[in-house]
DNA sequence: GCGCATTATAAACGTAGGTATAGTTGTTCT
DNA sequence: AGAACAACTATACCTACGTTTATAATGCGC
């Protein structure tokens, strides 16, 4: 059984990267015990498995982490691992760890977005080190899909109409072009637009077009020779 | 001496691929001489150096391009050549191959940017793939550079006072905030809007303000929440 | 000194954008 | 049936934006 839950939380003060997980994917028991250790006596909260599977099966908690992740396991192997957590679409950055690896699979981790490969016997600060910068990275990447999550679920609550009219100004459009385009008075694309405006809290127009950058929104546009 | 400017050019019949150059670092002469074949036989140009030095000291002509590096050279080896590179803002896409190399600098080799690292012997296609895979990343950075250089020297076409307005209205800012900030009555902000939309040859608000963000134009904006 | 670009402004006018108020029609949920 | 909402329009009014024409001071290069 994997030794899971036991995330370091014997009183409130824990470090200021409190609350950032790090998965281990071991099959080694003593070598998952150690790296628990070590990322523990740091104040990381630690998750680990013995097996992909494992962890594949567990509800994981949608927080800033990474992945710890022996390339030689039974079952499926670290490298496809990435892979099956690519194609389902979780975005964990994995630092990998192996004892008996070759270029070709570190090589073939790093382009698969590992944020590095470390072979035993390695020192712990450069594990530690790694994880770091994988649950900044990891971070971010939160940062980012968070602020893009919001400007969608405003975007979900404008109307169809309202979106459309939404999209057209974002070109660059007229209110009569838009008007004309969309088959509507000139005064109902006002009055739209003025739903938008408020509707995803844009304070200028300025704003508004760098939600639709954000958002991805693109129309037609030949513009910009 | 390199056997470099040995462009495959005998007639204009040249591959659509054309124009690409593969240069190719790499200190054994026959090599240097059976890389500078394989990568001729596809229709690619080639231009081979046996150190670092010898490339650094030519001149590099501005066209699309990627670098071929052995890791073991004489003077500057491959990995410090990379960082040398990235130093001059030297951005060419780097394929490493190597006979004698460990999992350390290949993963250095990746994180540095690399596009791959191929261990000695590799099959041709395998090298003749990630070419392809690096010119076309060398394409799409150009591409976007050139995209960025050509904004910014219409920019610098801008007068000091024009620039700063073309900040401001990026902000949101109304005309009359605008003329309040830079101590200037309403109608002058109105007079170099014109000239900024006009110089930057922007045909609505909405493609200004895209041009900004391409530009990476920001200014102390408490906006979005 | 002359020409030129930059900076700055004014008057005047026209267009575009935005809001408030009010009303019609149609759908959907309760 | 009635409430709620989406879509749509109209009148009226105000603000913001943009251009044209004209004027003028400053500074720079030749």
């Amino acid at each position: 059984m994997s030794e899971r839950s036991n995330s370091q939380r014997e009183g409130s003060k824990v470090e200021a990267s409190a609350n950032a997980i790090v998965f281990v994917v071991e099959d080694d028991l003593s070598m998952r015990r150690s790296l628990t250790n070590l990322f523990q006596s740091v104040g990381l909260d630690v998750v680990a498995f013995g097996s992909a599977r494992e962890m594949l099966q567990s509800t994981l908690p949608d927080v800033v982490s990474c992945l710890v992740l022996d390339v030689r396991l039974p079952g499926l192997s670290g490298l496809e691992f990435q892979t099956e957590l690519a194609r389902l679409n979780i975005h964990i950055p994995i630092i990998f760890i192996t004892g008996h690896g070759d270029i070709l699979m570190s090589v073939r981790a790093m382009k698969g977005g590992a944020v590095d490969f470390l072979t035993k016997p390695f020192r712990d600060q450069e594990l530690l080190d790694a994880a770091v910068a994988a649950t900044e990275r990891d971070r971010k990447r939160r940062e980012d899909e968070q602020t893009i999550a919001k400007l969608n679920s405003l975007f979900e609550t404008l109307s169809p109409r309202e979106q459309a009219v939404m999209k057209l100004v974002a070109t660059g459009l007229m209110n009569k072009q838009i008007a004309a385009e969309l088959g509507l008075a000139e005064i109902t694309v006002k009055i739209y637009r003025g739903h938008v405006m408020k509707k995803m809290r844009a304070r200028s127009l300025a704003d508004l077009i760098r939600m639709t950058e954000t958002l991805g929104i693109r129309t037609n546009r030949p513009e910009q020779t």
